[in-house]
DNA sequence: TATTGTTATACTCTATAACTATA
DNA sequence: TATAGTTATAGAGTATAACAATA
């Protein structure tokens, strides 16, 4: 059965509004990681780099869906501070096997905390449509 | 009357998944915005300066939340590509009021149709699904 | 030959500080 | 003196292309 042209029209008014809640919000986000020293891009990094998971170059790249060139330096910085390191992949030695120093990883338990606390437009929210917002992305994220 | 910490617990869960949804989508706005040969940050421009009104350089530093001295160039280069223009200030000639041309308000309701065409996350929400979202999030940001 | 990661290069976005021309 | 906008400068993120080491 087709789609009927009406069974996104409430998508297409949301997703706008999705969008002005970011952006409204990105400022606040981009002092809120300075205060760790850490650029939005290397917040994401360190979000994406699990305790005890550990990704190459290549799926890093692919995790921030940038070109791979771009992760040399962007990890280049994170590996001057401590808070990952490189390591030689044990089978092919082309590979890097890139993970969390002890540093990086409670720097990421603090970023994290930080990156969750909702901005006032939700707080604001009654606990109701906290409660069916949280749900029904959850609903689009899944699968 | 105080505000009790579980009050946010359901927005703490939401805004995390907020924020997975537009970075999961964010590789294709720019991809989507470049078709335009614009940057992100241009395309905003042109959604911020709606045909008719006029803002000052500092209006819409204010508006893009970043440093007053970053919107030079950035109309420059819009402005290079006539898709906006600058005009002295009647009564304060050293502000610039800054306005859309007919090719940049052209422009700007084709990006404003592709930056409203929502992900397939949402896409395949249900159709009750996709109004209460929308629903939830004009509540958020009315006022 | 193909792949992983790096380097070289160029452009945009971003902030801070100093400057200009007005007010 | 103060303000609007610009310029100078520096650093980060981004893409493309070319490269070395390894497979």
């Amino acid at each position: 059965m087709a789609i009927a042209p009406t069974e996104v029209a409430a998508a297409r008014e949301a997703w706008p509004l999705v969008m002005r809640l970011v952006f409204a919000n990105k400022a606040s986000f981009v002092s809120a990681m300075a205060e760790f020293d850490l650029t939005p891009v290397q917040a994401h990094v360190l979000r994406i780099l699990e305790p005890g998971r550990s990704l190459t170059m290549n799926d890093l790249a692919e995790e921030l869906r940038c070109d791979a060139s771009n992760v040399t330096g962007l990890v280049d910085r994170l590996e001057h501070r401590r808070l990952v390191e490189r390591r030689p992949g044990n089978r092919d030695r082309r590979v890097k096997e890139l993970s969390l120093t002890r540093a990086g990883a409670t720097l990421r338990r603090r970023v994290l905390a930080r990156m969750s606390e909702p901005p006032p437009e939700l707080v604001r929210l009654s606990v109701r449509d906290q409660r069916q917002l949280r749900d029904i992305l959850r609903r689009a994220l899944e699968s």
